[in-house]
DNA sequence: TTATTCTTGACAGGTTAGGTAGAGATTCCT
DNA sequence: AGGAATCTCTACCTAACCTGTCAAGAATAA
């Protein structure tokens, strides 16, 4: 019953982006390097994020991947839910999915009762997560006085 | 973030068992029939429910897993917890697991703001979960009329 | 004593998580 | 135009875990 890596990663490199460059475009090795977190996997991951619509990227030099709305406006649970796939925590429960592919139902159409408390359960953590916005974590992280990496492009005009 | 089958199997299981034959010992070969679980898996996850003080079990005939409280008391967060082993999202939060390990902090100690989210989604999962009796599961049955199958050992009184 | 039932431990096959690697495409700067 | 920076796409790999199966043994009731 654990997150996968991909939905933890995915929330810190999007807080990260938010956090340290703004709207500016951020560069996947300075995230990796803050965040500790591979480059390449990072990669990976932000390409489910693009593919969700939560990041656009602009390549070549000064290029890098932006938030592609502003942080108060991108919820941990839509992150979660591009990088996980779904927020379910079984993969019994009726009705579709996104995918619009029919659940692979359990044995137990019916007589299953348990299949409501999961989706309940599902239901309500989705909508915990979905109270929390990047911009409450940038928040938080300036109460706690988390240092902001400036922009190397800034650094010239000092 | 998907909940084991260990789980999914304990609920089912035990709360079989609370509906079909309430205190008495019900044996795996029914129980497994009833809810269509392998029987030699479910030996196992009862092993881990023994464990954690949830079932006792008489060998011989006659014999068989019961309850180890009235239905009413035994809540579906002590069956998840107990199969799951814990309940958590990630296991990168602070503070000491039941176990009494120290949970393998993340790289980020003090950075990582997303742990609290963790931890907090966790937390509200779990209170959720520990509001669900097996009893609640078994009014709910009887209401959905559910057929109860009577034991065996019943038949020759009728 | 015999049939029934739980107990224990080994083990195996498939799937998934969590990466690594390489070649290519696009864009900017000079 | 050329080169450097950066993202893009596809393939591949490894270890762990999930989901069981199997076999032998120990306790109990009739």
């Amino acid at each position: 019953m654990k997150l996968s890596t991909k939905s933890r990663y995915g929330v810190r490199a999007m807080f990260d982006m938010a956090y340290h460059a703004g709207n500016l475009p951020a560069q996947i090795k300075d995230i990796s390097r803050r965040q500790n977190i591979s480059p390449r996997y990072l990669e990976q991951i932000f390409q489910d994020l693009k593919k969700a619509g939560l990041l656009k990227s602009r390549r070549g030099p000064q290029g890098g991947y932006s938030l592609s709305r502003p942080a108060d406006q991108i919820t941990v649970k839509e992150i979660v839910l591009a990088a996980e796939g779904e927020l379910m925590l079984v993969n019994c429960v009726k009705g579709l999915r996104k995918d619009g592919e029919a659940p692979p139902s359990c044995d137990f159409d019916n007589q299953c009762l348990t299949q409501y408390v999961w989706a309940e359960g599902s239901r309500i953590l989705g909508q915990y997560f979905d109270s929390i916005s990047l911009k409450d974590l940038c928040d938080q992280g300036q109460e706690l006085g988390l240092e902001k990496e400036l922009d190397h492009r800034f650094m010239y005009f000092i």
